[in-house]
DNA sequence: TGTTAAAATGCAATCGATTGCATAAAATAA
DNA sequence: TTATTTTATGCAATCGATTGCATTTTAACA
């Protein structure tokens, strides 16, 4: 049987034969009070179901518990890869935060912009941001970190920026994709990359030639094409890429969409998948799986990326401390490869 | 040249040499104060951007400008259909939310049960929620209205109970797809939907049965099945369709996710999309459009939904006035029909 | 010009939890 | 038993914005 709901820390303490000081220490686990106090005051609040008053709380500790997912306001209904891995992420840092006693607030803002993070931080709605570095431009989060703005960023850390990072573990994805390919026999592999200037994808095709040169197969700048993250890029780069080198084996690609995108050219051109050209994707994202042509990809665990995401950042800001954490990938077999 | 921020109504106050009572009716656009000071004050706002404190506003009026998403906690890295739309709703509602002041919480909550609720209201963390209702057993949802939980639900609305929803036009979206089919010729047309007790799927049913005899078509009970969302069942349904009845000509399946499984179902079938068996979707999520064989479906416009939900919550908030809103669908004809 | 109504502004209490400091109670030492 | 610590608890100020009521200023009226 529960009580019917008190509303301030006055009606516990009334109940308790208390003053609220002591209340508020019981249901901080203050060592300021006796334990059988704080037992008898918390069973009290238990069985009334008391829910402190959140707003007065932080009010006066001039915090908010509150940490900011920043989303990009864009074009609507445009769905990136990002949208997709998107909420698996976002499930990972709603439980991370909650674990810790901070809520996930989701703020949608130019991402070209800094001006939004200055205002929630002053408006005390958050203590601390997440974000994909992937969004913004290099420069945007050069500025976030010359204003001392909190936060974090998914992605591979930008060289001589102090903040905050989790990346994946893009070497091991780009050795596992390429070295799967040169187990299955293939030789002339590809590979068709997101944009250029990305260190996530420089560290993939890092991983990529050198898992080739290992085992002594030649690094053909031929065999290269960079686009954005786009579908239809995704489809003109594949046809470049196939008319380049008529006799194919393979193709490493940077991101589940693209291929997708790249299995549709390739089975346009007339050629079979996987058995004249091998596809593996990056991400493994429902899209993947749930495919005409299940495809073969590195998954990322993007429930673990938000929980350390999370982690991480209150680490930091009840510490100061930066760190940097990369996230195990492994390699899902399905039919493309 | 913008100055250094503030930090509370006090020091706009002292620059502008008045009380805070009068910062406070200017920034709150109070007609109680001269249109000259107004306009005065908020320029001194604005140029040293002024931010609020929203703790010290939200206990004073003893609410949030908050709204609470419910997204249900459950195994981890499982993508329902409902994951899949969700970024595009949750974009749109968080868009709708701003526009209108408000800010937007995601919570992870057991969909069972309904304890979540009360302790988000009683903390004054969130204002009201806004829900999937598809998520939820009926019985949950009864008992959130009956504890006059403030909430709106995407979905089809219970009977008999009050409370405000947004839904997908059904009926529009069962006949379009129906009579699609109907127009290239097709005489043979199956039904493979979701959960049968769901009234979303059996306002899709009846379009679908209307448009057929509306035709002269007979409406077959042996050209029906239901199955849940699930990618699996999908194609276990598929194929007790395909064998009950092997001259099949269409199937309007009420998810692109499982009208994707069909498609592959009825390839390894031996037959061919949509040559032999055409099909159609619902929803357009992206794994319609980005598939080997692009899917014919039905598009909802999530971003409408979303801001629409924003938009009825906060009004049911403001005026207490329960509404129900319908949003359109419209037919997207690719290559899968 | 004096009076009254209307408009503009300020005062001070309030929302509810936290916390430094003071005091009271209990425990320990002398 | 009294003085001194130690441990518990309470008092009251504080966080910053809002708002009912009081007061001042300005405008309108007689």
């Amino acid at each position: 049987m529960s009580k019917k709901p008190l509303n301030s820390l006055e009606d516990i303490a009334r109940l308790a034969h208390v003053s609220t000081s002591t209340v508020s220490r019981a249901l901080n686990d203050s060592p300021l009070i006796s334990q059988e106090t704080k037992k008898r005051i918390q069973a009290i609040a238990q069985e009334h179901q008391f829910q402190l008053n959140i707003a007065a709380r932080n009010l006066r500790r001039q915090q908010s518990q509150t940490i900011g997912f920043v989303a990009p306001v864009g074009p609507p209904s445009v769905f990136s890869a990002e949208d997709l891995f998107g909420l698996g992420m976002l499930s990972g840092i709603g439980k991370g935060l909650y674990a810790l006693g901070y809520d996930l607030l989701v703020l949608y803002a130019d991402p070209d912009e800094t001006t939004w993070a200055q205002a929630y931080l002053d408006s005390g709605r958050v203590d601390g941001f997440i974000l994909l570095t992937s969004n913004h431009k290099p420069a945007v989060i050069k500025s976030l970190v010359e204003k001392e703005i909190p936060f974090i960023g998914w992605g591979v850390p930008i060289p001589g920026l102090s903040y905050s990072s989790v990346t994946g573990d893009n070497r091991t994805g780009g050795r596992l994709a390429t070295q799967h390919l040169i187990d299955r026999g293939r030789k002339k592999i590809a590979f068709l990359g997101g944009p250029e200037e990305s260190l996530t994808i420089q560290h993939r095709f890092e991983a990529y030639a050198s898992a080739l040169q290992e085992a002594g197969l030649p690094v053909d700048p031929t065999l290269q094409a960079y686009t954005d993250y786009a579908y239809e890029s995704g489809v003109a780069a594949m046809q470049r890429l196939l008319k380049q080198s008529q006799d194919l084996e393979a193709v490493f690609v940077t991101s589940d969409l693209m291929a997708v995108a790249a299995i549709n050219v390739i089975q346009n051109f007339g050629k079979r998948v996987p058995e004249d050209i091998a596809v593996v994707g990056y991400d493994d994202l429902p899209i993947a799986v749930y495919n005409n042509l299940p495809l073969t990809t590195i998954r990322q665990n993007f429930q673990l990326v938000g929980q350390l995401l999370a982690e991480n950042l209150i680490l930091y800001l009840q510490t100061g401390e930066v760190t940097h954490v990369t996230t195990p990938v492994e390699l899902v077999v399905r039919q493309s490869a």
